[in-house]
DNA sequence: AATGTTACCGGAAACGTTACCGGTAATACT
DNA sequence: AGTATTACCGGTAACGTTTCCGGTAACATT
């Protein structure tokens, strides 16, 4: 017995009505009478009648979904995920999430496809093959609403969502100058990113702040990936200019760089220190457990869907907001040798 | 200036053709004049026309896109779910991602939600709530075709894609019997899944093959999480049937018992041994580092993709095929006290 | 009694697409 | 010359829904 599911239509034969009157009866309208609303209300429960959502789309040229496109599902971005996905449950739409492996291509194709009537509009954090925006402004131009966060979009004035690089890169570069390190090395990510390029410039800023000689050979930029983290660090403790700290912008270098410490022989803090970026849970199970700089990765995915959906109500598709959230650093054993602001300390 | 997406009537308008003309040289289909039919795909280009998927499925009664549930999105879930994202580009189709967030009622909501015409079939691993199958059943009657990998369906003959978790729960005891240890504890998972009681089961086979007698006692079903697992191994090692090793059926719950253990001044292996389960990397660099039955996420993924499209493109929503995949071993410092096969030694 | 008001309902268009059917002209075959 | 065949194209229904417009009773008002 293959049971089609049941339509308006049906429901109207059956009941004698006409279409239209059922469609009145069921999302509740004026003009029509309580009595026969609600028989059809009867009978469509009684069919497990469900609207069809394609159809409702395409008449009112809405879909109640957003289109969410990231470059992969690691610990930060699914967590980023949740929130969009909590802002969404309420305001009453659905999230549907594309990778795009950090491929560009698969970036373009997904926007594409979504665009064609799935979606209303995308909520992105870009790849890191992304250079340019074209993909984009398609979106602009056609005032379909949208919201970048974590990594934005270059070149293109756009509500966003994002943490403060800057201040990231600030924090953890300034605390490891607070403990007495003064030969900093950055493994930063690939140049294309805005990310690695703020959390470069805080690193900067705090240097200059204490005064200590910015280095260009102290930075690393490489992909992000625990194996290329692992052989800059080698290539780094090799070289004449030894660091005796490495900030890396992510935990997943982090480790790549410990690996690397760790196979050198060398001792964290005591003979190297090192600060990681996101926090993922594990860091703190390590030994040593290995200091990072937070984001609030939930607050963000949050806020960019309660920003998409604010953008998509208001149908205000021309100011551009930016919220800019703050980090928070972890100081940990890899990074810790004296007591300066230890309310930052991690006792976990 | 409002740029509406262009349409195929758009397109008929401006070349003087009909709209079924446009229609059919767009697709490359039969009784197309190749002149006629080149005019209209350079005009569509340079309109940069995509046809509207909305109406495109509402006519066909296709959507080519597969929806995918899953509990969660931690690294096994979201690694098979690249898995499954690549067999479905491969064929074509694409894949939208909801998460039920180990809840039963967002689990039945979201396949309701996509049921009414967005997908056109299912890949579902289920919440740890989900008691019944009620929700499911709907599918089979409507013809709708979907396959559960991961965790499966209770009492649903459906195709499905798994890990032999019997395996998996028989090789990790097997190996800490081996080493030496002979009373074993096992954190299982909540009762209700299906994984937790196969893996549970394999600990049995273990033990009773090697003579151990079974001991309810060390069996404790508590949450996928690393604190429930945290406390219950606090009690079991002040309990007086004080285990000398301890086989959680998640890496969050070994991670959980490592740190109770720890804090209680027992080292591994030589107090304790300690066998997770899913091989997260960060186990293998964990001091000591964890021991982790490994299941082959990506291509349990892929092969849900590819037993998906199978399934749906030879219209066979009868027969249910059942893959089941082998776990892997991997033995690291917390269990490891002897060489007995080195092989599944890992060395990094 | 004629008119106005109200309450309720049906018809039909529209959303963008494909699929089927039929038609016309040109060509090929007897 | 008459008939088949082919190549190409247009019209229209259909998918399931909402929405606008108009219509018909019943009732109330003048």
């Amino acid at each position: 017995m293959l049971n089609k599911p049941p339509t308006i239509k049906d429901i109207a034969q059956r009941l004698h009505l006409s279409i239209s009157t059922v469609s009145r009866a069921l999302r509740n309208a004026a003009d029509i009478n309580p009595e026969t609303k609600k028989i059809v209300i009867e009978l469509a429960e009684q069919l497990n009648y469900q609207p069809n959502r394609l159809a409702l789309s395409l008449r009112q040229k809405q879909t109640n979904t957003i289109g969410v496109i990231v470059p992969n599902l690691d610990y930060v971005l699914s967590t980023m995920v949740k929130g969009i996905d909590e802002a969404a449950l309420e305001a009453g739409f659905t999230v549907i999430v594309c990778q795009s492996n950090e491929s560009f291509g698969r970036e373009v194709v997904n926007t594409r496809r979504m665009l064609n009537s799935l979606v209303d509009g995308f909520i992105i954090s870009i790849s890191s093959e992304t250079k340019t925006n074209e993909h984009f402004k398609v979106l602009k131009e056609r005032q379909i609403p949208f919201v970048a966060f974590d990594r934005i979009i270059p070149d293109l004035v756009a509500s966003s969502v994002i943490l403060d690089n800057v201040e990231g890169g600030f924090i953890a570069t300034e605390h490891l100058i607070e403990q007495g390190y003064n030969k900093i090395a950055i493994l930063a990510g690939p140049k294309s990113l805005g990310i690695s390029n703020s959390r470069l410039e805080g690193y900067k800023m705090a240097l200059k702040k204490h005064s200590i000689k910015f280095d260009p050979e102290l930075v690393v930029n490489c992909d992000f990936n625990q194996d290329f983290a692992y052989y800059a660090t080698e290539e780094l403790l090799n070289s004449k200019k030894r660091p005796d700290a490495i900030f890396t912008i992510s935990d997943r270098m982090a480790i790549g760089a410990m690996l690397a410490i760790k196979k050198r022989g060398l001792k964290m803090p005591k003979d190297i220190g090192l600060v990681g970026f996101n926090n993922e849970p594990s860091l703190a199970l390590f030994s040593p457990s290995i200091s990072s700089v937070e984001q609030p990765s939930f607050e963000i995915g949050k806020m960019a869907g309660k920003l998409f959906i604010e953008q998509f109500l208001n149908n205000d598709f021309s100011t551009a907001k930016e919220i800019i959230l703050k980090p928070k650093l972890y100081v940990r054993e890899s990074s810790f040798k004296m007591i300066k602001n230890k309310d930052n300390f991690d006792r976990n």
